[in-house]
DNA sequence: CGTGTCATTTTGTGATCACAAATTTAACGT
DNA sequence: ACGTTAAATTTGTGATCACAAAATGACACG
């Protein structure tokens, strides 16, 4: 196995203002930039071990920025620290998901609605631009792109809360759920999903905050309805 | 100052089962716990830097594990760390009180009420011992054990349930207001808290769903608004 | 052909080092 | 005295090393 392409480290160097590339943390923020993507394209697959050594040598740094990023993974429950040490992407369970679904519904829409009233026309426009994209990628079925773009899409609502704590929490339920979607979608394929982005974009331009909290809601519960279905027949 | 004495570092080995001392992550592991319960019952105050090497020294490891710890922490939002790389403990602002109270009032009913059917007559003793232990500790105005306490009979509740997606996010709340709720209590006073703790109990006791989501309610509405009173007249 | 045992390799952990950025302290000139 | 500059210290970061535990593979034995 010699010319095993690199699944991380995306180009040579386009980092912008969120990873600064030569400032104080400039190599740890790159591979948790690299990781954080990976985990929620689906790109690593729940039971598979990481090991430290392997995504530094991934990466091209020295492992030691490298374990800081995964105790920080590991403390938001993307990642697991096995008792033995080893690290992995932790497996769904039945339980997980209906916690993660609960939390989610609980969070999400709270959080849209407190996003409502920063966001502006300028933004619907964004917005409908990225779901444009995700309708494209469905009929294709990139569920890489689909995944990563339907993140876009939810974020950018959050995002514009100027939330400090909720963001934070939501992010971590993300992470959890990200990596077991992407293998449901490796099996079932991406076509027939169906979201509730229109009905959430048309609340944002009417600034119907029961609206929004209702689209946001049901398309939380027709993504997870999706996976939900597929947890229990698993290998 | 040559004999300042150190605040953490409780006991010469006293870890049990949660903090295993001769396994894998030992060290971390005990630093881990000294930091999470030094800023749970508010030895450190907010705004105040936090180093590596300090921490190091006066937990008598290598900055190693400390580094770790502190950068998990940090993705849990307890910590801070500053552009140029110093980590802090991070102050309280009315947006950041305004979202972890609406946090805590969105998911710790729910996870109260969740665990409600695994809570036992045993539960129930083991809480109002608890309970007890806290009413003593209000009188005398030792607000470190308070805390402590009241700690432990939040998430002695909730760690029943059995959660792995609710309490993680829960345990980042209480990590984050705990140090300003000492700044405050160091100000103020415990004499005149009041909670909900009885209610809870009997709640409990007669397994009343409503009745415990509404108790926890109340417990969180009333201890953090003494909070949210005085977020205002900062330093 | 399966199974237990042992050597080899891999992996996480803790410690130490070198370096650059940033803070603090000291010194200096105005 | 005060503001500015320069030296000295502190601090975080990334890399490397040594070690023990664990996983992997090879191998012999039943």
């Amino acid at each position: 196995m010699a010319v095993r392409r690199s699944a991380l480290k995306s180009g040579p160097s386009k980092a912008a203002t969120p990873t600064p590339s030569t400032s104080r943390g400039a190599t740890r923020g790159q591979v948790d930039t690299a990781v954080r993507s990976g985990l929620l394209t689906g790109r690593f697959i729940p039971g598979k071990a990481v090991t430290i050594r392997g995504l530094a040598a991934e990466l091209g740094v020295s492992p030691m920025p490298v374990r800081e990023v995964l105790q920080r993974l590991a403390a938001e429950n993307a990642l697991e620290v096995k008792p033995n040490g080893r690290i992995q992407i932790p497996d769904m369970t039945r339980g997980r998901f209906d916690e993660v679904l609960k939390a989610r519904l609980l969070l999400e829409p709270e959080l849209a609605e407190l996003a409502l009233s920063k966001l502006t026309g300028n933004d619907v426009k964004a917005l409908t631009a990225i779901d444009d994209d995700i309708d494209q990628r469905l009929t294709s079925g990139d569920a890489e792109a689909y995944m990563r773009l339907n993140h876009a899409f939810h974020f950018y609502i959050y995002r514009a809360s100027g939330s400090k704590v909720l963001l934070p929490l939501i992010d971590s339920l993300w992470l959890q759920f990200a990596p077991f979607m992407r293998t449901v979608y490796g099996r079932v394929g991406t076509a027939n999903l169906v979201d509730q982005h229109k009905e959430a974009i048309r609340a944002i331009e009417q600034q119907d905050g029961p609206a929004l909290r209702a689209a946001i809601t049901a398309d939380i519960t027709d993504g997870m309805g999706l996976l939900g279905k597929e947890i229990l027949l698993k290998a």
